[in-house]
DNA sequence: TCTAATTTTGACACATTATGTCAATAGGGT
DNA sequence: ACCCTATTGACATAATGTGTCAAAATTAGA
């Protein structure tokens, strides 16, 4: 595995690969960011929750496909929420059901 | 329909028909959870959090399926996260994935 | 309608958690 | 040693969640 990431890391480690990819330091992301370097770095190790917004600025800045980010971010909070949970799988396939019937209805 | 709740409900809506069946006042339900009516009543119209703890003690007090309380609150969860958000489908298949290959990997 | 039981609403204090800022510390490379 | 980078922890403050209570609204029955 040299190129490519792994489907299992979180979205901080995904966003860390990429900087580093990049060979950007904190420091000058942050900047970009307007946020504190200690804060990224937290963001980036899981100790601090990265925001959507922020996940899209990253986008840009390092400009990467913004939809991936996006569905690895909405996926590590979903797997937050289930996690050593037995129903897990099953819960999520309700999920689905419903997010699809929202969306078929959601038009009327 | 006469039996039955439809899927889309949440898992408030879910306690409160229950409830209703079984022509429990929330006075005695709360009571028997030793929590405030009030607070019951939010959690039935999704003003308030319901915890797992409470899921499963009222799985006991109706006599009802606890798998399936339970997998109704947490794709409750999990569709709280992805609400509104376009990509939350494909969220949802790769937050599947995850907890698969977390699942496989774990014995080891 | 009147009454009682049930339910809802809102306000409040309190606890818990999240967030931003900063400085000290640690680590790597030259 | 130095410099650059990254991490850690402490702190104050903000935001959110929780329990308690009483008043208001709703419902059901006589």
């Amino acid at each position: 595995m040299s190129i490519g990431f792994m489907s299992t890391e979180t979205i901080g480690e995904k966003l860390r690969h990429i900087r580093e990819e990049k060979e950007l330091p904190l420091r000058k992301v942050a900047a970009l960011l307007d946020i504190d370097v200690a804060i990224l770095s937290k963001m980036e190790r899981g100790e601090r929750r990265i925001t959507k917004e922020v996940v899209l600025k990253l986008a840009n800045i390092y400009d990467y496909n913004a939809d991936d980010l996006l569905v690895s971010f909405l996926s590590d909070k979903i797997l937050y929420e289930i996690q050593d949970e037995d129903l897990g799988i099953e819960a999520l396939k309700v999920a689905e059901e419903k997010v699809k019937y929202i969306k078929a209805n959601r038009k009327k």
